[in-house]
DNA sequence: CGACTATGATACAATTAGTACAATAAAAGG
DNA sequence: CCTTTTATTGTACTAATTGTATCATAGTCG
């Protein structure tokens, strides 16, 4: 039943932490519409197992998520994606969102190399090229 | 698994700080392939141990590295040699590198519904809160 | 001496793992 | 049906492992 495979992928030298990295990806889903509100999540030691780390872990990161009011966690239950976010968590989530997406961005840029100075330019100039609204 | 052992020589008469020998021996290493990107590092206190200085001593060493964007440290985790292909990539590839990496985060960022001004300002804002040299 | 540097000792913080427990649901027995 | 038992699920607490920060010590060189 309902439980799509939510496939996350890790990078264990990535600097991030684990717990870290799986709200984050578990947020974007949401925000994607890869998974949809009140849906159930994988309890967190199917999700542990599949992804071969301890379940506490992944009950970390659940609890930021509950948190944040983006999921709730009942014991002995499961773990559900909220029904209706509020629209006030809405906006927090996109920013929340946006905020990951372009920590993820930079940490690579980093990793890769680049200055703040280059980062920081090569998006000027990506921003101006690029057709969308503003 | 993956603890090759780093045999490192290290010199107590050389006049050369430990440390030193240390990062410099390291990295001698990771050019002559002997250690390869992604490989876990002994930790601060199993090198220390091996070579019978304080873990301080190695710690400090790990730091140059780190910020010499060699390895990656990670408290609560362990040191790690960076995943990137270091070598001198021409300018032109360098370029083309950041400017994919960089548009592929603003179709994301876009497909999920952001405007130009919002990535503009939380990259302004990751940026001043990045640690990272300029 | 006095300042500087390398190294060591110690306490701390972050991440992950181990173990026992509590809440809920499902199954079994009557 | 109702109660009891069992399985499943998240929680709490603790421990182990890691790097970090701070200060002390010892040597070196002016």
């Amino acid at each position: 039943m309902a439980n799509k495979k939510l496939t996350l992928q890790l990078d264990h030298h990535s600097g991030l932490p684990i717990y870290t990295q799986i709200a984050d990806q578990i947020q974007s889903q949401l925000v994607n519409k890869i998974i949809k509100p009140g849906e159930q999540l994988p309890t967190v030691r199917a999700l542990a197992q599949e992804l071969r780390v301890n379940f506490n872990t992944v009950a970390r990161a659940y609890r930021i998520l509950d948190q944040a009011r983006i999921i709730s966690t009942q014991q002995g239950r499961g773990t559900y994606i909220i029904e209706i976010p509020p629209p006030e968590i809405s906006k927090k989530l996109r920013h929340a969102s946006l905020s990951a997406l372009t920590k993820r961005f930079m940490t690579e840029a980093f990793r890769l190399g680049f200055s703040k100075r280059e980062v920081s330019h090569m998006v000027r100039t990506s921003l101006k090229l690029n057709k969308e609204p503003n």
